[in-house]
Order: structure tokens, then C-alpha cells, then sequence
DNA sequence: CCGTTATATAACCATATGCGACTATAGCGG
DNA sequence: CCGCTATAGTCGCATATGGTTATATAACGG
């Protein structure tokens, strides 16, 4: 098998840590179809200032966002748009196996009370 | 904006974060061409016996990996293979926000370098 | 320079995480 | 039942994370 360098996995943990949390998910979501300030972002998200803040950081920090400064307002924009499409593919993952467990249930179901 | 449920927003965040940790893919990426046994993994990734069976408690707490006891030993698989489809999603991201840096680079130092 | 608004940071707390050392359980052979 | 191996779970500790409150900085209008 080949050998990854920590250095890749490290990266990429840290990019898929940044999504791993449904407020900050909440976050790219609102800024999902073009930048916001961080105000609408706050009104949108909820929460306090300074935690919206600070989740913001985290994605940036994560290379997942990118901010530009316009006047008294920062704006965020998404700066990675893959993310939509890893979510995406978790959603479709998620659903295929409670689908699959629905499958396998009946299946079962059908045996356990068919005329033997 | 369409709104999304907590529930939804939880579950794909909880996935996500198990993926992030390097350890943690790395033991995704040991049993990335066929299930192994924990002893198996345990040898390709290395650490502590302990450490390695709670990193696998957490992937199949996320549905990242199923088990299966076949006498002694529990051999791991994974039980959701767009997992791969997604660090290869990151990777090209970055892969690409990198290139286009050393664009931006390379286009800067000309302009600062042109005979004016 | 002053006040006001927008955003970031600091200080702090509670809880979660990652890890090692140790202990417990499960399945086998004798 | 005993001992052996494989795996899981527990405990304690250091550090990380997520959150709140309070404070600092930045940009603007007057």
C-alpha cells in the first residue's frame, strides 16, 4: 500500500475539522450564494458576535472562506466551493445507507413472517 | 434562503469530524483496499493497541467503518467509500487554491520586475 | 479629536478530545 | 476451568474546543 506523508493528512484533517461543526456549517450555508457581512451573517446564523467571529476565523484559517475589508464592514465569501459538494456527498451517503438499512429491515421483516 | 435543520447540519458535522484527524484517516486509508483485522491495522498505523480501537470506535460511531468478529479478531471495513471520494475532493482544492497562488505570484513578481 | 458602529481579540469557564497506562471482556486451545 | 491472544473499556491527565462577557481595534461622520 502506498505511504501518505502525515503532512497530507494533516491538512486535510484540518480542512474536513474546520466542516466538522453544524454552526460553522451554518455559516458557509449563509454565505452560500455570495459574501456577506459579518452583521448578515450574525442575523442570518444567530449567536453572539464574538462566537460568529470567531468561527469565521476557524474557516479562514482553514483556507475555507476569505475576507475583504469594505470600509466599516468585513465581508466573507466561500473561497473553497468544493465544500458544497463534499456536504453533498456526505447528505447522499448518509441517505443511500438509511436507505439501504430500510432495504435489509423489510427484507427481513418479509422472512420473519412469511408463510413457512 | 432555504433553511436547514439543526438535525441535518449535526449529522454531516459529526461525519466530517470524525474524518478529521489524521490518525484517524490514515486508519481509513490502512483498510482502504480490503477489511483488516486490528492487529492488522494496528501494524500499519502504528500507536497504542488502546488508542487505535477507540479511533475505530469513533469511524463506526460516524458509520465511517462497519465491524465483523470472525473468532478472535474484529475485522474492520469501510462501510461508506465516498470517504476517499471526499479527501480526494479536498486535496484537489487544495491542490488548485495552491496553483492559483503561484499564479498570482508569478504575475505579481512580473509586473514588479517589467522594464517600465 | 470624539463618538458611533463594525469587527476582532482577550479572559475565562465547561466540556470534549487525544493519549498513555491499566484493566476487563471475548473467543479459542488444552 | 485455565491460560493465551485479540480487542474493548476505564481512568487520569494535558490540551483543544465552543461558548459567554468584556475589552480592544478599525473605519467612518461630525
Amino acid at each position: 500500500m502506498k505511504d501518505i506523508p502525515d503532512e497530507l493528512l494533516d491538512r486535510i484533517a484540518v480542512r474536513l475539522k474546520a466542516m466538522g461543526n453544524p454552526f460553522r456549517l451554518r455559516i458557509l450555508h449563509a454565505i452560500y450564494d455570495g459574501e456577506l457581512s459579518v452583521s448578515e451573517i450574525l442575523a442570518q446564523v444567530g449567536g453572539s458576535q464574538a462566537n460568529v467571529s470567531k468561527h469565521l476565523n476557524v474557516l479562514r484559517s482553514a483556507d475555507l472562506v476569505s475576507a475583504r475589508r469594505d470600509g466599516v464592514s468585513v465581508f466573507y465569501r466561500i473561497s473553497d466551493a468544493t465544500v458544497f459538494a463534499i456536504c453533498r456527498t456526505v447528505c447522499d451517503s448518509m441517505l443511500e445507507q438509511a436507505s439501504s438499512e430500510v432495504a435489509t429491515l423489510a427484507e427481513a421483516r418479509a422472512r420473519m413472517f412469511a408463510a413457512s
